[in-house]
DNA sequence: GAAACAACTGGTAGCGCTACCATGACGCAG
DNA sequence: CTGCGTCATGGTAGCGCTACCAGTTGTTTC
């Protein structure tokens, strides 16, 4: 007689062991495991006992296979190491820390056709959710998304058509609300410093011409932007060139908080004194901004509170729910500081 | 007759489609995708014609269960925000995204019973390779590290145990390093303030002792720490306090980056000179040290190296390969910048 | 008191894939 | 020409779990 489970398995007890000694079938384990409410409290307390005896752990790989849906929620970001993301897949983690959902994060480096690709591996291993950044997916994206057949957040962003559901805020609006601020705190000669210009750096700028444009004040020659990717050395030599082009500048809007501090520390190096000559205002309003001398104007975003409310939606969907709204705006708040108090 | 495979999956192709569209067996369907190189030239072309046709992709979950194991990386670092580890994680991404394996990413908020939760939850899949920071693994943790059944590397340090191989630099000697600097600057009363002391950063005010004693510098209120995250916020209270407490203090060696630049913005803030009057050095060297103003002398580390020669001893172990060493020193480097010029 | 129903439990049959072993064809040494 | 190894391919039998349906028991309804 030979004991074939061992052969592939490694031995590790399965559902059949705990069926055998707590003396049910394994359908009845299966149950008393993921719907406690349809076995009897005394066969559940047997066959706790055979799990806590035996050590048993579902094999979430078998669970995925016979039940077509693995427990992993799929989440796709354009960055790892931009704070502004890692914030929000915080958030996520913390909501789903004391779910059974583990979490498999895809890195789109700000590109299109990556996140089609790891649409391409995510979805067929079916997920339980799946969690994007944007709203700018390309077609087969898009379309990869709507036959996922599972709850999709788009998160980020707000806008009138999601996929499925969607969390964000509007940059546009951000933009706007930090411009105006800075013409109705005297700046004329208002500019946009801008790196990495994503899709939602693209809002922010319209948001920001629109303001001026109301204003009267538009000037081409104001925008100083680049495609390379944002970091604090970069904010510094964007402000040299914004100068060099156009140096009656009097304030600048960056496009993150990262070009604002580069855009700071210049304005320290070459002695222009911040907020008199010189106002600025950064985005997404990290914990530096309030700490930086002078402290520094931002437009603050709920970030961490947006990966929490996509895990909620995610979840109320997967428990069969209808959302109340499909769109959720968390809005942003104008953080006044000394960078712009004159 | 019934179609029962319509039933549960959703109607998406299987390798029986694809082995009976190629009129061949299953198993070459199977072996031409994994191991090309053992089905004839013929065959492999009907098959593939077949995939294309069908748009079949296997399942990742049937695979696992049949292979008793996933090509799923399971990766545990203590935090999300920090840039240090997002650093570490963006090397793993990169290493990986054009292999088969996707990351199954967990945070440990730098807790050991956290990080023995998330390895009982990613040890039952039966990842293909385990990446975990750090070296300080509860017992527990370390069994399940063990008993795993697949490679495993701890990063971020270095040391004589690991559990299988090891990528790292040696907090000590950074914390050494940059001390010795700045006594050779010319610093006596140099102070240690550090947030968060996890064990890296433990150590790192280890090798700060070790070279204030071997001067004959130490005085234990030159230490200031709080367990609280760290942040820029916290650098400057930070500060504030080893003044009180030390006025006559002339240098600071920060456990991170964050701190470092807090500790710079008090100084600006409160009008006291850097490098003249305080000397700064930081741990990590983010982007900012360099564009900030004065800039800050840092230990800079090889984090995205760090990710990557993870990854591929890793690959390298899967492929059957024995290591050539199962410890990689990858150091750290002492960027000289104005912060401690004087 | 029979029919209808609810609550609980179990057996069977897969989910889609791969490990293992078997088979046949071929080449080569003896 | 025989025997044996090698290569390419296939059949069978699971991997560990859950969907589906059926059965059993006890309870309610008229």
């Amino acid at each position: 007689m030979i004991k074939p489970r061992s052969r592939r398995g490694g031995g590790r007890p399965t559902i059949a062991d705990v069926a055998r000694k707590a003396g049910v079938g394994a359908i009845t384990v299966s149950r008393a495991l993921r719907e406690p409410g349809r076995v009897s409290e005394e066969l559940r307390r047997q066959i706790q006992a055979a799990v806590d005896e035996l050590g048993y752990v579902p094999d979430p790989n078998a669970r995925a296979l016979a039940s077509a849906r693995a427990e992993v929620f799929g989440v796709l970001v354009p960055s790892l190491t931009n704070n502004v993301f890692a914030e929000v897949v915080r958030g996520i983690y913390d909501s789903l820390s004391d779910s059974p959902f583990r979490i498999q994060l895809g890195n789109t480096h700000y590109s299109g056709l990556e996140e089609e690709r790891l649409l391409q591996v995510f979805a067929p291993q079916r997920p339980a959710a799946l969690i994007v950044a944007g709203i700018d997916q390309t077609p087969t994206s898009r379309r990869l998304l709507e036959t996922a057949g599972c709850p999709v957040v788009q998160v980020m962003e707000t806008g009138p058509d999601p996929v499925d559901m969607l969390v964000g805020f509007s940059h546009f609006d951000g933009g706007r609300a930090a411009t105006e601020h800075l013409i109705e705190a005297g700046y004329r000669r208002v500019g946009f410093i801008g790196a990495r210009m994503d899709p939602r750096s693209q809002r922010r700028l319209a948001g920001y011409r629109a303001a001026m444009e109301a204003a009267g004040l538009f000037d081409p020659r104001l925008v100083t932007t680049t495609p390379l990717l944002s970091s604090v050395t970069l904010g510094r030599e964007l402000l040299r060139d914004a100068l060099a082009k156009m140096p009656s500048l009097d304030a600048v809007f960056c496009n993150n908080d990262d070009i604002a501090l580069g855009v700071l520390f210049e304005c320290h190096r070459a002695a222009i004194e911040v907020p008199k000559t010189i106002g600025i205002v950064g985005f997404n309003d990290l914990d530096m901004m309030q700490a930086a001398f002078p402290s520094v104007t931002s437009i603050r975003t709920h970030r961490y509170e947006i990966g929490r409310q996509a895990v909620a939606m995610a979840l109320a969907a997967i428990a069969g729910e209808r959302p109340r709204q499909r769109v959720v705006d968390l809005g942003f708040e104008l953080m006044r500081r000394e960078s712009t108090a004159r």
